[in-house]
DNA sequence: CTACGAGTTTGAGTGCGCTCTAAGTCAAGA
DNA sequence: TCTTGACTTAGAGCGCACTCAAACTCGTAG
């Protein structure tokens, strides 16, 4: 597979790809004979995960921590382990803390809804008194 | 309250106080005749609200956008409050989306915790064959 | 043969959100 | 009076994660 392909597929631009291959975080790729990276597909699975490390906020340093450790084959295992539950723990603690925004930012919009009930309200009153007038007692006041 | 007070008690530094109020995140706060800022106290209120927004990962761009509504006062409320409805949304999503990667880090986890106990197992059979050597029947094998 | 399109490299540029520097002002305490 | 330290400004610099530019090389279709 081309770059073009690989770009197409994973969703990364062939301009990334380059970038995370330099950095180290893809491994060196085969180039054919006149110099042109080629995949095997199974590139793929490693980049779909790197992308969920990125969706969890994991640092390019941290991702490049853990690559070099995989590329160093077994032995790295324990520490891979501890690197993944650092991550999902600070993931899991980020989430608490999005849902606890999440509460205050209903109640602010609930505020907002509120103030437009209210004011809903008053144009009904207004519409009220113009068709009952002065002295007249309001409906709405049941 | 000076800056630095503020400062303490927001949990941003000065020099990001000044960068707010210079973006225009933060109003232009009163001097006193040195012309050092003076702050009332209300102003953490607003302060943490933007907290929430970046904690959100809402970028500056649109905190921007809703301190300009809010400085404009009455009669953008509709618009203040779609503005959040959407950034909600966002967050929602990107909630889910986590969720979805904290399985994906479980199962990536699990799997190393597998491999550990494999190899805590073998370790054990091999312990086992230095007691009973060759011919001798494993325990193990149950 | 030549033109095109997709690739190559190195290195520079971009956008974001701060973060810091330099040079100066001011008020209060020793 | 002098020193200290918290403040002021405008503007430069930084770390991150890309993103793009320039100049070049190939393989293939017309």
């Amino acid at each position: 597979m081309k770059i073009g392909e690989l770009a197409k597929r994973s969703g990364l631009t062939a301009h990334t790809i380059r970038y995370y291959e330099r950095i180290g975080l893809l491994p060196y790729a085969d180039r054919d004979r006149s110099s042109r990276r080629d995949y095997d597909p199974s590139i793929l699975v490693w980049i779909e995960f790197l992308g969920r490390l990125k969706t969890t906020g994991m640092p390019i340093r941290d991702m490049l921590l853990y690559a070099e450790l995989r590329d160093q084959g077994s032995g790295t295992e324990a520490e891979r382990r501890a690197l993944l539950e650092r991550h999902r723990e600070s993931v899991r603690a980020h989430v608490d803390e999005l849902n606890a925004c999440l509460l205050v930012l209903d109640t602010k919009i609930g505020g907002y809804a509120e103030t437009e009930q209210r004011m809903k309200e008053y144009d009904a009153t207004l519409a009220e008194r113009r068709r009952k007038p002065v002295g007249a007692r309001s409906s709405r006041a049941r």
